[in-house]
DNA sequence: TTGAAAGCGCTAACAA
DNA sequence: TTGTTAGCGCTTTCAA
């Protein structure tokens, strides 16, 4: 493990000041052309590479951002890392990621360590909308995706807006007895599309059940108990992964979908397209929310103090097999 | 965003020097019991935090690992990364995450990044068995993952004897006319699991075809032809995301799993849970591979100067629904 | 345009 | 046990 070359041997290499070796290297400063030239390829020859940590000692700045989530697990998380990572680097930022593992003591420890990390600016998608580390993140430029945090921006799909596309999509294929399977309702994003998609059927149709689910294939006993008793032709999920054990419960019981009843979900995750038949859901516009919140954070981090903005994307209906005109 | 406070200035409030306050933030150096304490609590009054950056120019460390995979939103991936996160920060290290899209150059471009930000340890997971970055990553620690590259530590599964054990299966159901559809044979792990699946067949049953589709779940035509045409009852797939591809092909066409043909996958990715039927399929032991690259990249990094090594983790045969006694 | 030198916040060898 | 002090590698002000 040969030490590495630092600045310092680049310069005396090339018979010049440090500093100068300095500004050749960042293109900072003003330095006769051949000569910054001749540094650069001195410090190519010797294979130099900068020393961010010494970097960021002096300018206080890492050029790192820090990624926090409740799940790399859950669906719909890769893309959004993924997304992020891509944006970040486009930018010149690498990325911490870490993972809360929906645990708020972890989130609050990892947003911590961030901070001493010294991260210039956080990607956080909380476990809840609850800030639960309210000391570690006020000096940092903070981006909340998902959620509502007191005092900080954040980037949102319109999820009232997907609640009622869905809705609007089975009153549409004359759907009229209609029931919901809510995901977790502590989350305002679950709420807001939930309740968007009640009011609207109450408004246009009959809402035989609303009911409630964990963010899990498999289903509660008052979920499956409201599915086979009401005579409901469609239901709604507030979430593809219920909206999967919907189906397969359906399916077990002799169902056919949509022949027999309708079932549409919403996050649109990698899934949504290989189950049989092919849900039909709201999908989130996950790639527009991860550069919306990498370009808001870095704004921040440049220092454009902008104005604390909320971020609301849009939602789209992508309809697939799993919704079918109203059976009589 | 206030200043953040310095150790110099908690030495101060203290009424301590400078190293005191380092050796009673560090815990290391000796300190009488009451004087550290009495630090430590003027640190905490403070809401100091440690200057990582700074720490790192110092002792050369930085705490963090770099992690390079192929692409997050390949389902085998997610898993692995919240694994190495996990494991990672139980040791205190905080983990950089690289997606490299499949693209070489991406790779070398993030490896040289990752030296430049001074991980201690990079847990890369190649995007073909070839080293294309032997500069940036010749002065640090690097834990292969699931390839072989000269001169770098590994770690893998035992892809043979998944692949063995997937056929035995289907053998011991009493199947003897059986194809295989392999994922990209350019890659070692993939030709190490077919070829042993593929001399299974041959020993004791016949080997009706042997074909290959890339990592997806739409089918070539080469595919779906052999599928139609050879009369096998089972088929083995290289990969999960293929096997559901088949298994998709195969119900549009009209035929029955397992009743008609049965069908095994590898991998064991969340998808094969869901499918109906279930897959069954070649677990990998994801969990183990990454704390495995954890701890082996952070005992180089800690110098004891290991070997090199090649880990090897057992697979495990998981049956579920898409298997069942040959038809007769 | 170039260089000398101060100092970022911290650790650790050495002295007291 | 505690303090003094010399740097780690770098950027940046200021003077030449």
């Amino acid at each position: 493990m040969a030490r590495r070359i630092t600045l310092k041997e680049v310069a005396k290499t090339a018979g010049v000041s440090l500093a100068s070796a300095s500004y050749a290297v960042n293109r900072t400063g003003s330095l006769g052309e051949e000569l910054r030239q001749h540094i650069l390829r001195v410090a190519e020859e010797l294979g130099y590479r900068q020393n961010m940590s010494a970097r960021a000692t002096r300018t206080g700045r890492t050029g790192t951002i820090g990624l926090v989530l409740p799940d790399l697990t859950n669906p719909f998380f890769p893309h959004l890392a993924q997304s992020v990572v891509q944006r970040a680097r486009a930018h010149g930022y690498s990325v911490f990621v870490t993972d809360t593992e929906g645990v708020e003591d972890l989130e609050r420890e990892a947003l911590r360590v961030l901070a001493e990390r010294g991260v210039d600016g956080l990607v956080w998608f909380p476990i809840r909308d609850v800030n639960t580390a309210e000391a570690e993140t006020s000096d940092i430029p903070t981006i909340v995706v998902d959620r509502t945090l007191p005092r900080l921006e954040s980037v949102q799909a319109d999820y009232a807006n997907g609640g009622r596309a869905a809705i609007r999509h089975l009153l549409d294929l004359g759907h009229r007895r209609i029931g919901i399977v809510c995901g977790p309702t502590d989350i305002a994003s679950m709420r807001d599309r939930c309740d968007a998609a009640a009011a609207l059927v109450r408004a246009e149709g009959e809402l035989v059940f609303m009911v409630e689910n964990s963010f899990s294939i498999d289903l509660d006993g008052s979920v499956t108990r409201a599915l086979d008793q009401n005579g409901a032709t469609a239901v709604f999920a507030g979430a593809d992964i219920i909206a999967l054990g919907i189906m397969r419960h359906l399916q077990a019981q002799g169902s056919v979908i949509p022949g027999d009843i309708s079932v549409v979900g919403f996050d649109d995750i990698p899934w949504a397209q290989m189950s049989t038949p092919t849900l039909t859901t709201i999908e989130m516009p996950i790639e527009d929310m991860a550069s919306e919140a990498v370009e808001a954070v870095i704004r921040r981090i440049e220092g454009s103090a902008d104005l604390r903005r909320r971020v609301i994307l849009d939602t789209a209906l992508v309809v697939r097999g799993s919704t079918g005109p109203v059976p009589h």
